[in-house]
RNA sequence: GGCGCGGUGGCAGAGUGGUUAUGCAGCGGACUGCAACUCCGUGUACGCCGGUUCGAUUCCGACCCGCGCCUCCA
């Protein structure tokens, strides 16, 4: 049995689907108006390795991560840049697909984009006037009376009354409440629009979520995940949304993802301490970026820093050690192993367990090859694969890990360190240890260590 | 101020009512021409104070400290 942590209920659960086998999971995705940064890759990755976990236990998995494609911060940028919209959001949606594809993670079933949802945002918000959920306001704007919804508060742990006591008081006075929210946005002169029957506007950004979801996945499904800080207000607006309009459950399972900090402080561009993904894939190997992620619980708050991603990138090195030059068996029986990690796995995926699992199984690997065990070796080596594949991890050919490390390259071609790996051997025949030392202390100088083995002398950038 | 989360060994980071997390770093040994890699061994731990218990880092309460959200934000 899997158990997951609910923000519903601050509680771990039996996760029980909807339907026996299948799983409907939603994830609110990018705003696409910039390049995606940590945070983003930080949940990008969580329910990307929840998803193939799911899916290795068998569940046939519908994946739906939406794309914000039209809001405020987009108008503004585009207009910034002087160029239409949708050829910025364009331009960041390829560009977050290269991210994606990069750090391994796989694509969602559906991505929704909230320009393709525009008639069903209509038709909800207007289910919401009609059930009294909602009201039009003289500037255009269409809002969602908290008030009305009785439950209001049920994820976040909120209470009106402290939210409406604690509110700035907004400058759009046409809102009833200061707690209320904009379905719809009505125009200004110029601007992108769409027609509707409370004048030509845009969707607010909560409502959209409410219309892909429930437009791909049903009234209630499963699973909705995203980054902590969507908790409130969006999630909680959600909720809002789906449940007055359908009368029923909206979520079973709320999953939020853990904060990403940068050197002990919080990540903003203020303190310009924001990193972008592909700022950080010029220095760090991807997979290196991954395993930094997937060693922690997707629940914790992480911190990013220089001497943690070269710890992991030490750690996944290691991993990779165990499995350069080992042959791999094409399957291997279940193991002790495969046990463990599914149950550390299964206790709401407890990544940072299972990468204990893993280095048990390289240790594994590492004991047999030293004892000339090459069948042993080789069943461990698929099972490491096979496990480091359910966390997206281990899956490259180690030659390709250990000679490509982006920021570390010391200019060297493979060739000439090649070249010179067959001088050094040629040194050390002929027992002129003093040349071969010159020689490897040169290649180290340039970021190339060797390793001799029985085999022959092989080297990784590092 | 309101709501929520957390404090584990030098660092990162799991877990458990009584028995080794793991990784990095350190130390001793093996291997090696010497290293690196690998293997074997090894030390430092559960914020503070009470309570429950035969026994608590692990449950309960108070306290201290840190963090997040309450405004666009993954």
């Amino acid at each position: 049995m899997i158990r997951i942590y609910n923000t519903l209920s601050q509680d771990k659960e039996d996760f029980k689907p909807l339907e026996p086998g299948k799983v409907r999971m939603y994830v609110c995705g990018m705003t696409v108006y910039d390049y995606c940064h940590l945070g983003h890759a930080r949940v990008l990755i969580a329910f990307d390795v929840i998803t193939r976990y799911l899916r290795h236990r068998g569940f046939d998995v519908t994946y739906v991560r939406n794309i914000t494609d039209i809001d405020d911060k987009i108008l503004i940028r585009a207009n910034e840049n002087g160029e239409p919209f949708t050829a910025l959001t364009e331009r960041m949606i390829a560009a977050m697909h290269e991210d994606e594809e990069k750090l391994g993670v796989v694509r969602p079933s559906h991505e929704p984009r909230a320009t393709e949802f525009i008639q069903e945002i209509i038709d909800l918000i207007q289910i919401l006037i009609d059930k009294g959920y909602a009201y039009p306001a003289d500037n255009g704007d269409v809002y969602y009376a908290v008030s009305e919804f009785k439950d209001y508060g049920k994820l976040s742990k909120k209470k009106l009354e402290d939210l409406v006591a604690g509110a700035r008081v907004d400058i759009a006075e046409a809102k009833r409440s200061p707690a209320d929210f904009a379905l719809w946005k009505g125009a200004k002169p110029g601007e992108v629009s769409w027609p509707s029957p409370w004048g030509d506007g845009r969707p607010g950004w909560h409502i959209e979520c409410s219309a892909m979801s429930g437009g791909s996945l049903g009234h209630t499904f499963d699973i909705h995940g995203g980054g902590p800080d969507l908790m409130f207000p969006h999630h909680e607006n959600e909720i809002a949304q789906s449940e007055a309009a359908h009368g029923c459950t909206y979520v079973n399972y709320w999953m939020h993802a853990g904060a990403v900090r940068v050197n002990k402080e919080k990540m903003s561009k203020s303190l310009g301490n924001f990193f972008t993904i592909r700022e950080i894939l010029e220095e760090y190997p991807a997979e290196v970026v991954r395993y930094f992620l997937v060693s922690s619980h997707y629940r914790s708050q992480v911190d990013y820093s220089k001497d943690n991603l070269e710890e992991a990138g030490r750690a996944l090195t290691k991993l990779y050690h165990a499995l350069r030059g080992v042959e791999v068996a094409d399957d291997a029986p279940e193991t002790e192993h495969d046990r463990h990690f599914h149950k550390l796995m299964d206790d709401d995926f407890n990544t940072a367990g299972a990468i204990m699992v893993l280095h048990a199984v390289a240790s594994d690997i590492n004991l047999h090859r030293r004892e000339g065990r090459v069948v042993e070796a080789a069943q461990s080596a698929a099972v490491l694969k096979r496990l480091g594949g359910i966390l997206g991890l281990l899956q490259q050919d180690p030659e390709d890990y250990f000679k490509a490390a982006p920021g570390k390259d010391g200019g060297l071609t493979a060739e000439a360190i090649e070249d010179l790996i067959n001088q050094r051997n040629q040194a050390r025949k002929d027992r002129n240890f003093a040349e071969a030392d010159r020689i490897r202390d040169t290649l180290a100088a340039q970021g190339v260590i060797l390793d001799d083995s029985r085999e022959g002398t092989s080297w990784r950038r590092g």
